[in-house]
DNA sequence: ATCCTCGGTGGCCACAACGT
DNA sequence: ACGTTGTGGCCACCGAGGAT
């Protein structure tokens, strides 16, 4: 839409001028000398080929016509105002980076977004897949941890696969995760049937370091314990990935 | 009636921003 | 570099109103 409109500067005297029923009270006002302000007028009047002062004598009187146009030139200036205050505390509105795994972003994290940007449309939303972990210092649990990074001056939460104490963050248990065996012994050709656990004796194990530190170190000779077969199944043989 | 003050007007100029 | 345009200051002037 193209708004015709006349200086706007030249409106601003013109609603300084009515308000104060005076150029030179405007000109105070704007800082600016009163020949400006008479000026300003001069060329809107010009504009607009309406007369919008009555000079008379000393003092100048508003005309029908800029009595009229001055309540709608206000909630005009209103609206500016109320658009200006909205960018400079759109400017302050903070910013908030997650920072969390592909997988945990895809099935967790992005089925909530929408009701938290509707619960606080002022935080903008920014979130970074990452596949980075944390190492785990003092273990105590299975665990999705959140780290909020005290550290810096950064917005922003770290959703990493760990458990335990992290120096500098605090750590919010999000839920555990529950560890399954997945084993394709057909795919490899002469090795026997995959009927009981220590069966696995005779396959190879493969090891996933994001699983193994979920686990608290490794997964499978944790598995193989629980299966009860820990001294039939070396549990730390295999490729790493 | 005269003088003074106040407030608006108009001419001129300087300056900055912008387009050519 | 030059011209145009917008903005605003300086200054002289004018008219109205109040004081004497």
């Amino acid at each position: 839409m193209i708004y015709r409109l006349p200086p706007l500067n030249a409106l601003r005297v013109f609603e300084a001028a009515a308000r104060h029923l005076s150029f030179k009270e405007a000109a105070n006002e704007l800082s600016i000398t009163q020949a400006a302000v008479s000026h300003q007028i001069k060329s809107l009047e010009d504009y607009l080929g309406v007369q919008l002062f009555k000079r008379a004598g000393r003092g100048v009187q508003l005309t029908e016509a800029a009595r009229a146009a001055l309540p709608r030139l206000r909630d005009g200036f209103d609206a500016l105002a109320a658009a200006v205050e909205t960018i400079h505390v759109r400017a302050d509105e903070t910013d908030l980076e997650i920072t969390a795994p592909p997988v945990f972003t895809a099935r967790w994290l992005m089925p909530r977004l929408a009701d938290f940007s509707r619960r606080e449309p002022k935080i903008d939303v920014r979130v970074v897949s990452s596949s980075k972990m944390v190492d785990a210092g003092a273990l105590d649990s299975t665990a999705l941890m959140v780290n909020h990074d005290l550290r810096s001056d950064a917005s922003g939460v770290e959703i990493h696969l760990g458990a335990g104490d992290y120096p500098g963050y605090r750590a919010d248990r999000l839920f555990g995760v529950a560890t399954v065996v997945v084993a394709s012994p057909q795919l490899v050709k002469g090795t026997p049937p995959l009927g009981e656990p220590a069966d696995l004796a005779r396959h190879t194990l493969l090891h996933d370091d994001a699983m193994d530190l979920v686990a608290h170190g490794h997964a499978w000779p944790k598995w193989l314990e629980v299966a009860g077969v820990a001294d039939k199944v070396d549990g730390t043989r295999g490729p790493r990935f």
